[in-house]
DNA sequence: TTCTTTGTTCCGGA
DNA sequence: GTCCGGAACAAAGA
């Protein structure tokens, strides 16, 4: 479930851990991810120092000298490190419940201040691409995307513009990454359940006072989970094979035939299908 | 055995 | 040309 605040945790991490260390070694296990990983992938990268690392909506980004590496986690990707042995694995890991199988490590990345960083994704729609150090927003994936929720172009007047001659579904607006960036299933169905808005509603319905409970919840979401997410990093042990930290604090998402949460209302939350995707809503409280 | 889950791209129909 | 949403992709757990 990598939506933005989850790559931007391992952003984070990987910040503190890589910033100025050089690649010493890569074993790929699997080049079969959502591209194929071609064979001078790691001649490309073996020596190259990285200089930067980056997030743009759900993707990493990591400078080196020469080359951009663009990262995906697609839907069950997870960057996992190790010091000693993959035994260690779950005593060193900082991303959240963990339980992964040794046969979906695909590639294996050392460095050379002794970490070694694993990627493991068992649907592997995840992916690597190394670009020749083309500028950010030439690279295809990244052109498409809107802005970033947290950025000031994303406010009332964007989204009426965008809105007014369009039909879909304020659900499925969120989730669509031309609109703004990074947000997923999981926090569309929060953002809405905050804002007390019902996910089946035309996006062009929406009234100002909506429009700017929902952008503004929006980033209170993201942010908050980014919070909650960064202050458990800090404590490694508490990672170790527990449970999720983010999934403690929906409030609607996998809650059906659940009373609603919110403490002034009497409503349930109902399941449905919008677009092939679980939603859940109150039936009370969300209009 | 079948359904569900996740994000993105592709493609058909309106 | 644009917009919308279904299908496909992989694998595992219920």
């Amino acid at each position: 479930m990598p939506e933005l605040p989850e790559i931007e945790i391992i952003k984070k991490s990987l910040v503190k851990m890589l910033i100025n260390t050089k690649i010493i070694k890569i074993k790929i296990n699997n080049r079969n991810l959502r591209y194929k990983i071609p064979p001078q992938f790691s001649k490309n990268l073996i020596g190259q120092k990285i200089l930067k690392i980056s997030r743009r909506s759900k993707y990493l980004i990591f400078h080196f000298k020469k080359k951009i590496l663009l990262a995906h986690m697609g839907m069950s990707g997870k960057l996992v490190f190790t010091k000693l042995n993959e035994k260690k694995i779950y005593k060193t890991s900082f991303y959240y419940n963990l339980n992964l199988l040794k046969k979906h490590n695909h590639i294996y990345f050392k460095f050379n201040n002794g970490l070694k960083l694993i990627y493991n994704d068992v649907r592997r729609f995840g992916f690597f691409k190394l670009y020749n150090n083309e500028k950010l927003n030439k690279i295809n994936f990244l052109k498409k995307l809107g802005p970033e929720p947290f950025s000031k172009s994303f406010n009332l007047i964007y989204f009426t513009n965008f809105t007014k001659n369009r039909e879909t579904k304020i659900k499925n607006l969120l989730m669509d990454q031309s609109f703004v960036s990074g947000i997923g299933n999981i926090y569309s169905n929060e953002a809405l359940f905050m804002s007390k808005i019902a996910p089946l509603r035309k996006s062009r319905s929406l009234n100002s006072v909506e429009i700017k409970r929902l952008i503004l919840n929006i980033k209170k979401i993201l942010k908050f989970s980014i919070l909650k997410g960064g202050s458990s990093i800090k404590d490694f042990k508490n990672t170790a094979g527990k449970k999720g930290v983010f999934q403690e604090f929906f409030n609607v998402y996998g809650r059906n035939n659940k009373k609603c949460s919110r403490i002034s209302c009497n409503g349930k939350i109902y399941k449905i299908k919008i677009s092939g995707r679980s939603s859940y809503y109150c039936d009370s409280c969300q209009t």
